[in-house]
DNA sequence: AGCATAAGTCATCACCCGTTGACTTATCTC
DNA sequence: GAGATAAGTCAACGGGTGATGACTTATGCT
């Protein structure tokens, strides 16, 4: 039985409706490409990529999961597109603004942003749980290295420039994952503007160049 | 044709070793436990829960995959065991220790020391690697809330105490992740007596209670 | 030496995985 | 309305999964 039988066929309007809950959707390929990667990224947020089936993310589409392998060829490619997420303008746009202004920005537009639509989690962090493969492994060092960790070095001074920027990434980061993926109490809790001047105090321990010697 | 035919079979010693590479390995409970904990730290390490089967592990531990379950019980359960680490004594030992030494030690035991039996990664980022998996998330929050903040907390005063002790544990597990998982330059090649300047000069930063108001 | 017991193996189950190609059906154009 | 084309479905594949229970074999005791 499908889900219009014993009414008559002819279907009077644009669309009767079937069922209330499962519309079949009208035919659209973007619509279609775009739910499935919707759902790959929620899926994938919450379970990682192996805990993540493809049937999985065809069903919340609610389509079958061939197409998931018409549209993205792969498993993996459709991960690849699922977890891209642009790295805020304005990090590299200028590169006059202060590391202080930078992190701010970054703190609000990152870290406490909301990232509902990768079940609660920034991209990175997404990836960082499917981290045990390689492709995904390469994929969450780059970015991070070349979109994040440049552009800190690059407004620091001093012989250890790369590793204090590197200590701030890792805050950041550290941050996120206290946030979304340990789920810490305080952190989980706090908002963006009680957070900020304590963030404040430690941009500023790090951006000062070395002075107490070793 | 087995390890070891054609030879006279009548055993001269305590033990012929009857093939330099594949020693069948006297029968030992206990030793054959340990075997297959240590071969399921290396792969879990590196491959995460999902990326990893019971038969991997017993093929490393060289023994047949039903062992896992008769032992253990489960893939479950061998996890747990496997990923279940000491935290290093002195933290809670004494609560007179200040917050800059017990920062110290946990940097030099924990974040640089050598994890080589988990692949080069703390359980704790292990964890995070499989943190898709609900009882590894449980077992990760929990660890590091009772084992870890909370001893941070008690060493600091004032209102946003817990706050502080967390971007503290934000900064160490970022530290961690930057290290092994995403494997940054710095971070990766630099040494723990050249790093801990700079995380002391963090520490005092998040010690000094709220004096610049909000 | 012989036997009881535990240590280890083997075959197997039921299920889920990513992926493929052939099939069906809705939508758009003439 | 008929036909073409693309959107979506279906069934199946080969292989890997965790887990189970019956079987074999080495070890230690008497």
């Amino acid at each position: 039985m499908t889900y219009a039988d014993s009414m008559d066929t002819t279907a009077p309007g644009p669309r009767p409706a079937p069922a209330p809950g499962s519309a079949p959707r009208r035919r659209d390929k973007a619509a279609t490409r775009a739910a499935l990667l919707d759902a790959a990224r929620l899926r994938f947020g919450r379970h990682g990529y192996d805990g993540t089936g493809v049937r999985d993310i065809a069903a919340d589409a609610g389509v079958d999961a061939a197409l998931v392998f018409r549209y993205f060829g792969s498993k993996q490619r459709l991960y690849a597109e699922a977890v891209r997420a642009e790295v805020p303008a304005g990090l590299a746009a200028d590169r006059r603004r202060p590391l202080e202004e930078v992190t701010a920005d970054l703190l609000h537009d990152v870290v406490f942003a909301d990232w509902s639509a990768y079940d609660g989690e920034h991209p990175l962090l997404v990836m960082l749980r499917s981290s045990g493969r390689d492709h995904v492994r390469a994929q969450l060092r780059t970015r991070i290295c070349d979109d994040y960790l440049g552009e800190f070095a690059r407004r620091l001074d001093g012989p250890d420039a790369a590793l204090r920027a590197e200590l701030l990434g890792a805050l950041l980061l550290g941050m996120g994952v206290m946030r979304s993926l340990v789920g810490s109490p305080a952190l989980g809790e706090a908002s963006y503007e009680r957070t900020r001047p304590l963030v404040d105090r430690l941009v500023a321990a790090l951006a000062q160049a070395e002075e107490d010697g070793r």
